[in-house]
DNA sequence: ATTCTAGTTTATAATTATTCTAAAGAGAAA
DNA sequence: TTTCTCTTTAGAATAATTATAAACTAGAAT
């Protein structure tokens, strides 16, 4: 994703491209494969990769920004952090419980033969595959 | 589940049969239906039903106790809370994301017809199922 | 360009969930 | 009983996240 789509991603959800939002949205969405990170993580590959400094609100208001705009989703993991993931796709995630990594899966790589109606007056809103990896 | 056998249990895990972990034990084995809960809700549900006082940490303390004995699993759902399960069986999860409450699904009642095969050197521990609800 | 304004960043405080601490209390072995 | 170890408890500490309010800035208006 080129800095002028950037621009553009961030104009769209009404998000002002402030220097903050753009080095972030940079780092997160300028890359091939989808990435999962933690704020704290992000936090520390940013101080790694960028020479700006970003106050650890701003990290999390802009990844929340993000989040509501529709252009990061959130993945439930066991612990205490919250992790968050590049892929809005609907998709399915290995997890690896030595690493602590999550794993993309496609969408169309899990094929699910049966499950239950939905209760009574509910729908199905959609279906997540979590599969726990050991080694 | 008889009171004689709620004292087998904690016995058996190395558990001393306190009166805060039969309470506690009673409240949550003594059913029918699997019931899931968070350490707030326990706590509120206890003071409801129990004359006795609980500090909030033997409630933690306790809680964790019957986890790391087998006797209660933990779930993944979004939010800031661990919600635990009295069902320790391999089986899924509706999540009603309107009344925060979680329903089981017995692993009988999912098939799964594909899945991609785990990452070099990785084994699958489980697959997890959740499905989110809608009205 | 300069001014103006609403939106943004920042440091810090507050909040929430959870864990830790150390003193007092209670099972249970001897 | 006496003793010993484990447990409970209140409160402090920690970790993740959110709120606050002052300083700052992007973009619009002048
Ligand atoms: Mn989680
Ligand atoms: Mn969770
Ligand atoms: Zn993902
Ligand atoms: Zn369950």
């Amino acid at each position: 994703m080129k800095k002028i789509d950037i621009f553009k991603k961030l104009r769209s959800s009404g998000l002002r491209p402030t220097k903050q939002r753009v080095e972030i949205a940079k780092f997160l969405f300028e890359r091939d494969k989808t990435f999962h990170f933690t704020i704290e993580s992000l936090d520390k590959l940013l101080a790694k990769k960028t020479t700006s400094r970003f106050a650890l609100a701003t990290i999390y208001n802009t990844v929340h920004a993000f989040k509501n705009a529709g252009h990061l989703s959130e993945v439930d993991v066991r612990g205490k952090k919250t992790y968050f993931d590049t892929n809005i796709t609907n998709h399915h995630h290995f997890y690896d419980n030595e690493t602590l990594e999550l794993i993309d899966i496609d969408a169309s790589e899990v094929v699910i033969q049966k499950i239950p109606k939905a209760p009574n007056g509910k729908k199905i809103k959609n279906v997540e595959v979590f599969i726990n990896l050991k080694n």
